[in-house]
DNA sequence: CGGTTCAATGTTAGCGCTAACATCCATTGT
DNA sequence: ACAATGGATGTTAGCGCTAACATTGAACCG
C-alpha cells in the first residue's frame, strides 16, 4: 500500500499577486494595495471593481511582504512559561480575543520556565518585527534584559506587578500571599504549612510565599515550607498532604501555592476520610473553576487571567493607535474566595 | 503623575542588517547568509569572522525579508476551536514541544467552532506562508475545503479520523462512543443517558453519540439524548445530573461527552449525597487527570492529546524533510480506563 | 605546464508589497 | 476665466534577504 511518493503535488503554484489583481481590474497595483488596506481612500466604485478582481483571481494577500515593505506585521508575539498550566492558556485566550478582534495574530513560545529559552525566544521572535511582545513576569536573563530594552515596539510584562521595561500587567503576589495567609490567622489557624512545587522556577509562588511569612512572623509564628520538585499537579499536591501529615502532624492547615496543589490534596483528603477543615485545613491560590465543585469548596484567591490577557491586549493596543501612554502597572487586583476548606 | 507622552521612543532604530554585518566581516552579504543558513558550505575561518561580525554588530536576522526570499518560513499555523478546553491546549504542547525542537513557531488560530471564522483564519494564515498548516478536524467549510486543497504546503487535520484533504492524525471517536457503551453494557447498565453540550457544534461528540446508538440499539435498548446549551464545563456536568435525575428518574448510568461535564456531575453526586454508581453510573471521554482524583474514580476514554500533536508534528516534519509520505490516516487510538464510577 | 575540477565566495536580480512622491483632473472661489 | 485646491490614482524605489548563476583560485592531473 505505502506509496512513496508525496500524496500531494509539490508544484510551487505561485499564488496570484497584487499585481494580477491590478491586471484584471485595470487599475494600478498600489491602488489594490489601498482597496485593502486603506478602502476609504478609494472611489466607491474602483474599490468595488477592485474587490471583484480580488474574488475572480482567488487573490489572498502576502502579508510577509506586506510587513516587510510597510516594516509592520500584524502579529503579536507571546511567550509563556508552560501550556500545561491552565493559567497560562486562560490568559492566552484574553490575549487571543481582543487581538484577533483587531486583526492581529498571536505567535507563541513557551519557556518552560527557563531564562535561556525565553532569551532565545525572544530574538527569534524579534527577528519576525512582531507588532508587539507579551511576555510572563518581570525577570529575565541580562542578556534578554536587553534585547527587550533596545527593541522599540510596545512590551507588557504581565501576571505580576513591579518595575516594567514598558507596560505592565499584573497582581500583587506578596500581597496574596498576605492575603491567604491572614485569611488563615483570621479563622484561627496557627500552625501553617506551605506547600509549592518546583519553586526554584517559580518565583511568582516564591513572592506569595515571603507574604506569607510576613504575616505569619507579624504574629510570632512558624512559616515551614514544603517544596515538592514534581510539577505542580493534583498527584504532587496528594503527595504533599501525605508528607505534610508524616512530618508536620501538628500542622492545622496548609496553604498551597496553587489550586492544582490544593485540590489534588482535597480530593486525596476526601479518598483518605480525612476531615478537611477539622483535621486539616486546605488553601489554594488562582481560583479555578475545579475548586467550586469539590466538597468542601477550596478556599483560594482568585486571579483575574482573562482579564489579564484582555488589559495587557488592550494596552498594547493604545500604544499602537498611538494614544497617551498607560503610565505605570495596571493591577488587575485579586479576590480572596473563602470556602469551607478553612 | 500621568505623563501623556508615550514612555518608550518610537525612533524607528533600525535593526543593523545583513548588509553591515557582511561589512563589518569584510565580506559579502550572501556569506552571512551562508554562514546563517548552511555554515557547512562556508570554510571555518570565514564563519567564525563573520559570526564574531554578527555578534559586534548585534544582528538579528530579519524572519519577514528571509521567508519572502525565500519563500518558506519557519512557522506552522494551527488552528483549533477552543482553547478554553484543555484538551486542544494539551495537543497544542505536543506540537509546540515537537516543532519548537526544530525551529519552527507556531502561530495560533481559535475558530471557536465556527466554520466561517476557520476560514477566515485560513486565509489569513496562508497569507503568512506557513510551513505547514495544523487544522482541527475533517469537516470544513465549502471555500475553506476549496482553500486548504489549493495551497501546496502539507496540511494535517488532527482530533478525528477519516478521509483527509493531506495528512490525518486522529482516532475513531464512532469506535470511542461504541467502546463506551460497550462498556455500560457489560457492566449491565440498561438505561443510559447520553449527555453533551452544545452538540450542534461539536460534532465529535456527535461521532460518539452515533457509536454508542449503535451499541444500545443493538441490544434493543433505547438511547436517550440530553444536549445541554451551555458549554462543556463543571457546572453544565452538574445541573445535567439534576436534569436527568429529574427527566429520566430511571436511569442507571449517563454517558457524558467529555471529562468536564462528567466530573462535574460526579463531584455534584458526592456533594448531594448521591452514590454513584449504586444509584447512578457515570462515564466520561478524554481520560483527564481530574478524573483520576475524585471519588470514586471516574471512568472515562484516554484520548492521546499530547500524542496527537507530537505525531501530527512528526508527520509534517517528516514531510518538509522531503522524506516519504505517510499513507493514509494516523489512528493514534484509545484506551478505555474503568474506574469505580460505573 | 596548460587544463580540469571543485570548494569558497561574489554578483545580480528579484520575492510581493507599500511609502513617498508625482500626476491628473474635477471642483471651487474671485 | 484662471489659479488654487484637494481627492483619486499612478510611478518609482526600495524593505532585507536569498536563489541562481558567475567568478576565483588552489589543488590536482597527465
Amino acid at each position: 500500500m505505502a506509496d512513496t511518493s508525496s500524496r500531494r503535488p509539490r508544484r510551487r503554484a505561485k499564488q496570484p499577486t497584487i499585481a494580477e489583481v491590478a491586471r484584471e481590474a485595470g487599475v494600478s497595483a498600489i491602488t489594490v494595495s489601498r482597496v485593502l488596506n486603506t478602502p476609504e481612500s478609494v472611489r466607491e466604485t474602483t474599490r468595488r471593481r477592485v474587490e471583484a478582481a480580488i474574488e475572480t483571481v482567488g487573490y489572498v494577500p502576502n502579508r510577509l511582504a506586506g510587513s516587510l515593505a510597510s516594516a509592520q506585521s500584524r502579529f503579536i508575539a507571546v511567550i509563556v512559561p508552560s501550556l500545561s498550566n491552565i493559567v497560562f492558556t486562560e490568559v492566552i485566550q484574553g490575549l487571543q480575543a481582543t487581538f484577533e478582534a483587531r486583526g492581529y495574530q498571536i505567535l507563541l513560545g513557551n519557556t518552560d520556565y527557563d531564562l535561556q529559552r525565553e532569551d532565545q525566544l525572544v530574538s527569534t521572535f524579534l527577528g519576525w518585527s512582531p507588532a508587539a511582545l507579551v511576555i510572563t513576569g518581570l525577570r529575565h536573563s541580562e542578556a534578554c534584559g536587553r534585547r527587550l530594552r533596545q527593541w522599540e515596539g510596545p512590551i507588557v510584562e504581565i501576571m505580576e506587578l513591579g518595575t516594567a521595561i514598558d507596560l505592565n500587567v499584573g497582581l500583587d503576589h506578596l500581597k496574596a500571599g498576605r492575603c491567604m495567609a491572614g485569611h488563615l490567622r483570621e479563622r484561627g489557624y496557627r500552625r501553617v504549612v506551605y506547600v509549592g512545587a518546583q519553586m526554584a522556577r517559580d518565583y511568582r509562588a516564591r513572592l506569595r510565599y515571603e507574604g506569607h511569612c510576613e504575616v505569619l512572623a507579624a504574629a510570632g509564628l512558624e512559616a515551614p515550607l514544603l517544596d515538592m520538585d514534581q510539577l505542580g499537579q493534583f498527584e504532587t499536591g496528594a503527595r504533599a498532604l501525605d508528607q505534610v501529615l508524616a512530618t508536620h502532624p501538628e500542622a492545622e492547615a496548609i496553604h498551597f501555592a496553587n489550586d492544582d496543589l490544593a485540590t489534588g490534596a482535597l480530593l486525596h483528603a476526601n479518598r483518605l476520610g480525612i476531615a478537611v477543615p477539622q483535621r486539616i485545613a486546605i488553601a489554594g491560590f488562582n481560583g479555578l473553576a475545579i475548586g467550586q465543585h469539590v466538597t468542601p469548596r477550596l478556599t483560594s484567591i482568585a486571579s483575574p487571567r482573562e482579564r489579564i490577557g484582555r488589559r495587557a491586549a488592550q494596552a498594547v493596543l493604545a500604544r499602537l493607535d498611538g494614544e497617551a501612554a498607560v503610565d505605570g502597572p495596571l493591577d488587575v487586583g485579586f479576590t480572596l474566595m473563602a470556602g469551607e476548606s478553612t
